[in-house]
DNA sequence: CCGAACCTTGCACCGAACTTCAAGGTTCGG
DNA sequence: CCGAACCTTGAAGTTCGGTGCAAGGTTCGG
């Protein structure tokens, strides 16, 4: 028997609110499988799937165009995954510029304290010079993480 | 003899768009020295090395906020640099949650790739499956950082 | 049959860190 | 003295990933 959610139900099983399913929607992201005699929209076991796959892939900092177009894939004709194999050596790259930048302000980060706590007594905050030892940032574009809470 | 750079000059002395100094302004980060003549703005070697710091500190993860707390507290009187200490800490504890959660992200990626390497040739790419297992990021507040170019 | 809880749409708004625009004033080289 | 390149202001627009609201339609339990 098909299972069969209404968006709230699908969003409750998610654990994501109605107004941002509606809004992956919107993105191309994530269409309901039917409408209901109401015009209620009506979701199947898979829409459950693809909601978690979407997050997860947010999880890794893909945007949502990226993920988009991993679905995309995923739904059109086989064919080569060549760009969707692309997508992810660029997002891996990211994350390991993103590794080694975090490691470096990890330890400016902690020199930095480290100096602060030192010269507590002495009433001087050498914070400031400690912390202007940074490096910019490896460029390429943002790390894309928004603050939602944990699933 | 005291430099003194007009705002472009500092722009290009800094690698940073003159609309950016000026936002700094507005946000309170970054205050011109004096005023020539004709009303322009006015910039010695201190600005500089403080759009310097401002950009060493957002790539740490500052937020533009928090950088106003650390250079209110280094021009303001010395004191205790207890707040400062707090907003190292914490900045810290988020970019060694966020190296955690890339370190496991990179795992997943790296996975997903070599999945979709091998199973090229089958002509079906199971990357979907490989990425949805990724679990979510460790809650707190969004990392905050910004596309831009090197400096 | 009624009210609560759900759903629909469209549009406006959030926040962070900028960028762009319009309409002028200033400064400098030739 | 002229025009190019610089500067001024305030306001509005951008991007990303959503959230919120109003005004109405639907469905369900009692």
């Amino acid at each position: 028997m098909e299972t069969r959610y209404t968006i709230g139900q699908l969003a409750r099983a998610a654990g994501v609110p109605t107004s941002t399913i509606r809004y992956y929607e919107r993105a191309g992201l994530l269409e309901a499988s039917a409408r209901s005699e109401g015009n209620y929209r009506l979701y199947g076991e898979g829409a459950r799937e693809q909601l978690r796959f979407i997050r997860a892939a947010q999880a890794t900092g893909f945007t949502l165009e990226d993920i988009k177009v991993l679905l995309d894939h995923h739904h059109g004709e086989p064919g080569v995954c060549r760009d969707v194999q692309g997508l992810i050596r660029d997002r891996l790259a990211e994350v390991k510029r993103r590794l080694d930048d975090l490691g470096h302000i990890r330890e400016v980060l902690e020199a930095a304290l480290a100096r602060c706590v030192e010269t507590e007594q002495t009433g001087h905050c050498e914070v400031i010079d400690a912390l202007t030892a940074v490096p910019g940032p490896s460029p390429k574009k943002t790390a894309r993480r928004t603050g939602r809470k944990a699933p």
